[in-house]
DNA sequence: AATGAAACCTATGAACC
DNA sequence: GGTTCATAGGTTTCATT
């Protein structure tokens, strides 16, 4: 029987994702060891923790230069005006442009911070002026370059 | 022997990274069959593409709000002076900070965007005035909440 | 580089404590 | 939850091409 949606975690399920978030790919087998549990009740515990949505899912991450785009930057995205319908519309429009990584939906002066990698400034333009200032809603723009993106500390550091 | 780093990726290679972009977890055996290679080529290849550092690594992704930080923010960094060192070292502290997901070294008026995720607001002033701000090189900071965060079409989307 | 088959290892689920 | 065990399934190696 799976725990109710909002079951707080325990040690063990805290353990289990700080191992995980380092570790994504490390077996049952040695995850279990690990932590001194037992082999199915990991598994178990995993699932459970997949099943509930705390895991929300397992991804790969792509060198972006290796596979030729070596330029990345963020284009904040500012709206003339804030209807839901529009806002909405146009995020999953942003959202589905090749090259785009992520897409960020804030308060305050820029509406959304558009994350992308490209293979050359031209590609970059290019996406500004045919998949973002197209839209009508679009005020304007303003693109940063990306030097260097690092991870974190993350959520369970201490 | 490895392929040397600069070796361009072929169609296999390509087919190999779209899918396993989309099914991070899926099983050598089960991606094989979906691509027409035999079990071993498939494992060879995927490996290869590891070592070569095309793909980086694995990762899970948590469910923020789940683990306890249902809010988000993205707070711009501005700096005083941009020495080399001094930015370096200010990039290195702001990734170690618990809860920061993401650091962004950006070119523009800002020059850092930092991501996080906090329990409320008052952890998030904290994480500014304890960790940002305390820093004499930073001359300022503006934070924009995060609505909501989508994935973009990635990078090899057509 | 790719293949198929064997050998090896891991994951899974049942029965029980 | 944990343990054990049996089975199914996945991964890796290697001789071959």
């Amino acid at each position: 029987m799976p725990k109710p949606p909002g079951s707080p975690l325990d040690e063990t399920d805290l353990a289990l994702l700080a191992v995980l978030t380092r570790e994504a790919d490390i077996t049952n087998k040695a995850l279990a060891h690990r932590l001194n549990l037992a082999e199915s009740t990991c598994a178990h515990r995993v699932r459970a923790l997949r099943e509930r949505g705390i895991i929300r899912d397992t991804r790969i991450r792509l060198d972006e230069a290796s596979v030729g785009y070596p330029l990345q930057a963020i284009i904040k995205v500012r709206l003339a005006n804030h209807t839901g319908p529009t806002v909405t519309a146009l995020f999953d429009a942003l959202a589905s442009v090749p090259r785009v990584l992520q897409v960020f939906h804030v308060a305050g002066v820029d509406d959304f911070l558009v994350h992308v990698a490209v293979e050359d400034a031209t590609a970059l333009r290019d996406i500004v002026l045919e998949h973002i200032t197209v839209h009508p809603v679009v005020r304007g723009t303003e693109t940063q370059l990306v030097f260097e993106l690092r991870d974190g500390a993350g959520l369970l550091a201490r």
